[in-house]
RNA sequence: GGGAGCAUAGCUCAGCUGGGAGAGCACAUGCUUUACACGCAUGGGGUCACAGGUUCGAGCCCUGUUGUUCCCACCA
């Protein structure tokens, strides 16, 4: 078959949809094979595929493919996340603009509504996840909320309960006003803002003066149980355990002491609100202080408030302000920059509440899953990240799981409305032990990283011990960015310690994110996103993997723009037209044995095995990016560039069996990049493969490996001199203006060694054809010659060409000038390290009797430049 | 406050185990060479941030400095 023009929407989607009907990504579980495995993370069904998604998912499918080509039970198990939050979020603006609300439809049609949007969304996820060429297994396609994931999520929930690592409890939490829900430390982003500390006085109560507090929150006064001091403050000793009158409320309030005050702080006088600080919290609940909540849940002043209820907390700050000013209690204002956090999901500025939620007891479930780290049990990849993981759970706080949300695993407590009595089961329960029936369940949802953190397991099958889970888990591989460490994979490392006996993976790859081409974050409201498959529609898949990967180092940002993605595209036209000059010129050929006879048949066969060496090897560290750098260099610089120009020589020669041995190399060759390339660029190498004489699929063709039986040094070494040659003759060609299409006769003196006059006798064509030369001709001396020449000198071979008129001698005396001076610093180079006894002394032997010939060596050039650079002056 | 990354050609970035500085893009010159102009050939361009140190030898290892990006913490 031969190939016609390269047009990669022709035949992407074809070759997948027949990948995948013929089952090729599902994982063979028979004897002799060792399964290796990658659970992929979860896209969240809130919208579509974007750069990230086709970054991760490219690095997952290159080793996957990789994997399954080396004869591994290569299992890439996909999925999608019901994203609780994230999702709720943009449902909940789709209801508004529809003129309807949540509460309007209630919980269960509000459910209804959620699930389609699932379908939808998480429908369109899988099918872009198609496009990109993702080879994972859909049979095993899991979804967060599934049967199979809720069962997990039921059972760890009470297992961690009845181990007393879930409780429920009344405690300082992150309350996004906007969301309405409760949000985890990790779901809290923070961001500096420019802002103010205000001065306010704090009379005291037996009306001797008053003391200035600072604050960045006076809204929250009306909330104050207390006035901190230092202890140790001498300013303020004898004030301890007297009274203040709060102002706007004629609350009188203790002065306490604690060390949490710092003396050198604002004026070394905190007020404390326990209901909305969390050092504040800490501070109430040493002191017993009372803990007043004056902010309700839509961040507006309740009924504690005094005149300031039913404003909004950030009106109630001017209107208590400007009366403090009024009543003279604003000491000062100072200017005050400050972190301010915010709800990672809509932003907007979350309230610190004490409040009942659940949470997950830390301490006992990160100390070993930080001990699989250290023990390098588990690896991270490149090794630095471990640091960013040992960060977090070195100092990690309990986890609040409960959301106050509709979309999500509905917590599995119920509460007995006649005696109050908390059941907390795998199972609906029907009964209080107490014997009522009037049982109602927790009305809010679980986090929905708590059903992430199963998911190495909960997709196998867990709590059930199916077979995937006996032969998959533990899982080899997780390929994630640098972003989700503290949110996904720390969380899954304790909860794969805990409820399966064993970390979920040995192994965690973790890349960047992908920048615009101006390093800025790709985002929605700077509109410098790009969409994946725009470019897919464009360039073909593969020119997009190729350009995600190539070149990028482990762990490294990614810068990305559309003219990132043509070198990527003009390699694969590169590859496709190599195949098909290969195809073209060997099609029809009785005898396609692999027996390479040339030096340039043996020299690209060497390479080519050195390169399978490296490739292989740096696979194993997952240099990705360094594998497909090497394979473009071997295939444009190698292969096109120089071994398909002197396949010529023998294609369009007379000699059959040098034909024959040269298309059995093209061929052997050809078919070996394509396997290589494979991982990186799945379509067009299936494509190309396909119209070889190769029956089956690529994809379960083995990956090449190092072969001794390919090793030809010698005939590699002649052929580097041949082109090192061919590139000093073309360099005369373009210096001294030669006509490109004249063919010029050169001469080679015999001075030369017999080994390098030999290798140039045997390969003179391939010196003819790559050089424009006609004629090659030996003389003893160049004396013999009458012409006016240019010499180039390579190793010991001196090539004469004769220009005749076309030499400009003021030219080619700069031309030699230039070189002799290079010469004359690589032989200084050269001699200073011989003589340097250290280097003598303590270099490896090799590297010194190498530098001894290549002194040698360039001496002896030397000796013939300078010659010839005299003859030009003459 | 704690931690991490980055600093190499005009731009974007590689440089895997310490042993003669690379790629892509851009630039210059020349080319319808029967696979490819998404191409071919040739060329110009670098104080590897700075200062020390280790080493026979440092872009690479160590210490410090400067600049820059990010993460964590959250002193009101």
């Amino acid at each position: 078959m031969q190939l016609d023009k390269l047009d990669p929407k022709e035949f992407e989607q074809k070759i997948y949809e027949s990948w995948e009907s013929k089952g090729y990504f599902r994982p063979v579980m028979e004897k002799g094979r060792i399964p290796f495995t990658i659970m992929m993370p979860p896209p969240n069904i809130t919208g579509q595929l974007h750069m990230g998604h086709a970054l991760d998912n490219t690095l997952q499918d290159i080793v996957i493919r990789y994997k399954r080509m080396q004869g591994f039970s290569a299992l890439w198990l996909p999925g999608t996340d019901h994203a609780s939050i994230a999702t709720e979020v943009k449902i909940v603006e789709l209801l508004k603009s529809e003129g309807t609300s949540k509460e309007e439809l209630g919980r269960e049609e509000f459910l209804k509504r959620a699930y389609l949007w699932k379908d939808k969304y998480g429908g369109r996820i899988s099918r872009q996840l198609r496009r990109l060429g993702s080879s994972c297994d859909w049979s095993r396609e899991a979804f967060t909320m599934d049967e199979k994931c809720s069962k997990a999520v039921r059972e760890v929930f009470v297992n961690l309960y009845e181990k007393g690592l879930i409780y429920r409890g009344l405690r300082p939490i992150n309350w996004c006003p906007s969301c309405l829900t409760a949000l985890s430390d990790a779901e809290v982003e923070y961001e500096e803002q420019n802002s103010h500390l205000w001065h306010i006085r704090y009379p005291y109560s037996d009306g001797t003066g008053y003391m200035v507090v600072a604050t960045t929150r006076p809204e929250t006064m009306l909330g104050d149980t207390a006035v901190a001091v230092n202890p140790k403050d001498d300013r303020y000793k004898d004030k301890i355990g007297k009274y203040v009158n709060l102002p706007l409320t004629n609350k009188k309030i203790p002065i306490i002491a604690d060390d949490y005050v710092e003396i050198e702080f604002g004026t070394g006088a905190v007020k404390i609100t326990p209901a909305h600080d969390p050092n504040d919290f800490e501070v109430g609940a040493r002191h017993n202080l009372d803990t007043v909540v004056v902010i309700d849940d839509n961040g507006v002043i309740n009924d504690n408030g005094y005149g300031y209820k039913g404003l909004d907390r950030f009106t109630a700050r001017k209107k208590m302000v400007d009366d403090l000013k009024a009543q003279g209690l604003i000491e000062k204002i100072e200017k005050y920059t400050h972190n301010v956090g915010a709800c990672y999901r809509c932003g907007t500025v979350i309230e610190p509440l004490v409040s009942k939620q659940w949470f997950v007891k830390m301490e006992p479930l990160a100390r070993p899953a930080i001990d699989v780290v250290k023990e390098n049990i588990t690896r991270f990849i490149p090794d630095r990240f471990s640091k960013t993981y040992f960060n977090w759970m070195e100092n990690i706080k309990d986890w609040c799981i409960s959301r106050q949300l509709w979309w999500g695993h509905r917590i599995p407590a119920w509460y007995c409305q006649d005696c109050g009595e908390v059941i907390v089961s795998k199972t609906d329960p029907t009964k209080c032990k107490c014997g009522s029936h009037n049982l109602k369940q927790d009305e809010d949802v679980l986090d929905t990283w708590f059903s992430s953190a199963l998911w190495p397991f909960s997709t196998l099958g867990f709590p059930d011990e199916t077979e995937d889970l006996k032969y998959f888990y533990p899982t080899n591989l997780l390929v994630t960015g640098y972003d989700i460490i503290f949110f996904w994979v720390a969380r899954m490392v304790f909860s794969g310690i805990e409820h399966m006996g064993e970390t979920p993976f040995s192994e965690v790859l973790i890349h960047g994110i992908v920048r615009d081409g101006l390093g800025r974050k790709m985002s929605k409201s700077l509109g410098n996103g790009v969409d994946p498959l725009e470019m897919i529609d464009k360039y073909g898949a593969d020119a997009l993997r190729l350009s995600l990967c190539i070149g990028v180092s482990p762990g490294a940002d990614v810068r990305f723009n559309e003219e990132k993605i043509e070198p990527a595209r003009n390699f694969i036209n590169k590859l496709w037209n190599a195949a098909k000059f290969v195809l073209i010129n060997t099609s029809g050929s009785k005898s396609l044995e692999f027996k390479p006879k040339s030096s340039a048949d043996k020299w690209i066969v060497h390479k080519f095995n050195i390169l399978t060496k490296e490739v292989n090897r740096n696979f194993k560290n997952y240099d990705l990016g360094l594998v497909a750098s090497k394979l473009y260099d071997f295939v444009w610089s190698d292969f096109c560039d120089w071994y398909i120009e002197a396949s010529k020589s023998a294609l369009y020669g007379e000699d059959e069996d040098a034909k024959q041995a040269t298309q059995g190399v093209l061929v052997f060759i050809l078919k070996n990049i394509l396997k290589l390339l494979h991982p990186f660029i799945p379509f067009v190498t299936e494509k190309i493969w396909s119209a070889t004489d190769e029956k089956e699929t690529i994809m379960l063709a083995d990956y090449p490996v190092y072969d001794k039986k390919l090793v030809y040094k010698d005939s590699y070494a002649d052929f580097e001199i041949i082109k090192e040659i061919v590139r000093n003759i073309r360099n005369v060609r373009s210096e001294m203006n030669v006509e490109p299409g004249k063919k010029l006769a050169i001469f080679i003196i015999k001075s030369t060694s017999d080994k390098n006059l030999t290798n140039i006798n045997e390969n003179q064509e391939y010196i003819k054809r790559l050089a424009g030369i006609a004629d090659i001709s030996f003389k003893t001396q160049k004396e013999e010659i009458i012409e006016k020449v240019v010499s180039v000198v390579v190793m010991d071979i001196e090539v004469l060409i004769p220009l005749g008129e076309m030499v400009d001698f003021e030219k080619e005396a700069a031309r030699l000038r230039k070189e002799i001076e290079q010469l004359f610093k690589e032989i200084k180079r050269n001699e200073s390290m011989l003589n340097n006894q250290g280097f003598l002394a303590k270099a490896p032997a090799s590297l010194v009797e190498a530098e001894r010939i290549k002194l040698k060596s360039n001496k002896e050039k030397m000796e013939k430049l300078e010659k010839f650079l005299e003859e030009v002056l003459n």
